[in-house]
DNA sequence: TACCTTGTAGTCAAATTTACTATAAGTTCG
DNA sequence: CGAACTTATAGTAAATTTGACTACAAGGTA
């Protein structure tokens, strides 16, 4: 194929932005940049950019994403294109929404970035967004709501190992329900999906419950005998 | 926003795909158009086109299925943008994809196009496709899959009075399992979601089976009150 | 040691699923 | 006409899953 020989060249009726999911203090979180210039100067807004022409728009996602954490491990995954005519001003603009799961231990934003510039929101407050970023959040959250129910990706939200009542609180926190503690913990445990450390939790004020892990070579297993995850 | 004066100017770095699919004789189909141009010319491929700068992606999805068919109002929906960088030769094209559901009544194709430019096939006996357009089917099917078992979309691709059996031979099709008839028809029914019609099939060489009908508004109403559809 | 808090096991009725059997209502063929 | 055939529809019963609980264990704190 032709390739571009300015490899840095952007495509400028396309851009991608970025719903960087993360939980802590059982909350659901979303990483926000706040906008240096033009009219939504000031405003906190989804992290985004364009796509390059020797890039695919995975990639570029990618990209962003570890420019904004450092990290390139992450999960992260198309959510859908939005291609209103009127949704961003002056110019034709369709983007290309990626959502993405951090794990606590990629909490940190990358040096360079000040809490002025990039900064976690608890999904609750987020303050108004400029463009369709809100109509994008909206759709990732209800997305985010149906998947985790089909899907064992969660788990990218928790640190490595977890004990089952923060899985629960997770769960708890994205489908905007009570559970109850014995049958989720059933539940879970009959799948075995779960590999049981022999570890247990330190530093906490009462009993210490057990840490497990999950393991994706062990889903995929399952996956191919038939097993599907349904919460 | 600035328009551009030439309403019908096109984005050229980014192109729309539709997978059309259809149900008839129990098998799944899906609506091909021949190429007349370029180096897959010969090749069935999927029915694509372009975006103008005046339309959402949403609407030039519509456009060019209306363009095939005739018929506006088909269920249309975007499945999600594939966008590697050598998927299209010559030139960056990211595409978005759009998949359709389409009932007997509207099989007919728009005079104007022969069996030679546009035809259904049988998912089982598509040809091989151009650029990564097999890949998208793949997705579509896959996507297509899952969506029919957590949302009441399967009726899209049955004339409007069905019977329950016709159903039954629908989701056997699409999700390639054998379903026991008592079962099925008992978890349709304690839905209440179907209406059922005084009317019975006719010309048929057997007992006549009951007639129904999916009523979107009886869906959208238990909705509301929490129901949620499981197959 | 008493008393919190959270972890973990177990119980049991209700609801649902699964695998069937049985019968009814038409058609077709001899 | 009636036996054979096909599909429709109703029903049944065991097995499994769900939902709402109770009970007890294992720490830590005062």
């Amino acid at each position: 194929m032709k390739k571009n020989s300015f490899p840095e060249t952007i495509i400028d009726a396309l851009s991608i932005d970025c719903l960087i999911f993360g939980f802590k203090k059982n909350e659901l979180d979303i990483l926000l940049v706040q906008h240096g210039e033009g009219i939504s100067k000031g405003k906190w807004a989804l992290p985004g950019g364009w796509i390059r022409y020797n890039e695919s728009t995975d990639d570029a996602a990618g990209r962003l994403l570890s420019d904004l954490t450092g990290v390139s491990n992450i999960y992260l995954e198309q959510l859908r294109s939005f291609g209103t005519v009127d949704r961003y001003p002056d110019k034709r603009v369709i983007t290309i929404a990626y959502y993405a799961l951090v794990k606590p231990e990629n909490y940190t934003l990358l040096p360079g970035f000040t809490a002025a510039d990039a900064q976690w929101f608890k999904i609750s407050e987020v303050p108004e967004l400029p463009y369709d970023h809100r109509t994008i959040l909206d759709a990732g959250l209800s997305y985010l709501k149906h998947k985790v129910r089909h899907e064992p990706i969660g788990f990218n939200l928790l640190p490595k190992k977890f004990t089952l009542l923060q899985l629960q609180e997770l769960y708890e926190a994205i489908l905007d329900q009570k559970l109850d503690k014995p049958n989720f913990r059933r539940k879970l445990m009959k799948m075995n999906l779960l590999e049981p450390l022999k570890e247990k939790q330190t530093a906490v004020s009462h009993r210490a419950a057990g840490l497990y892990r999950f393991d994706k070579k062990i889903y995929d297993k399952l996956t191919e005998k038939g097993f599907t995850f349904e919460l």
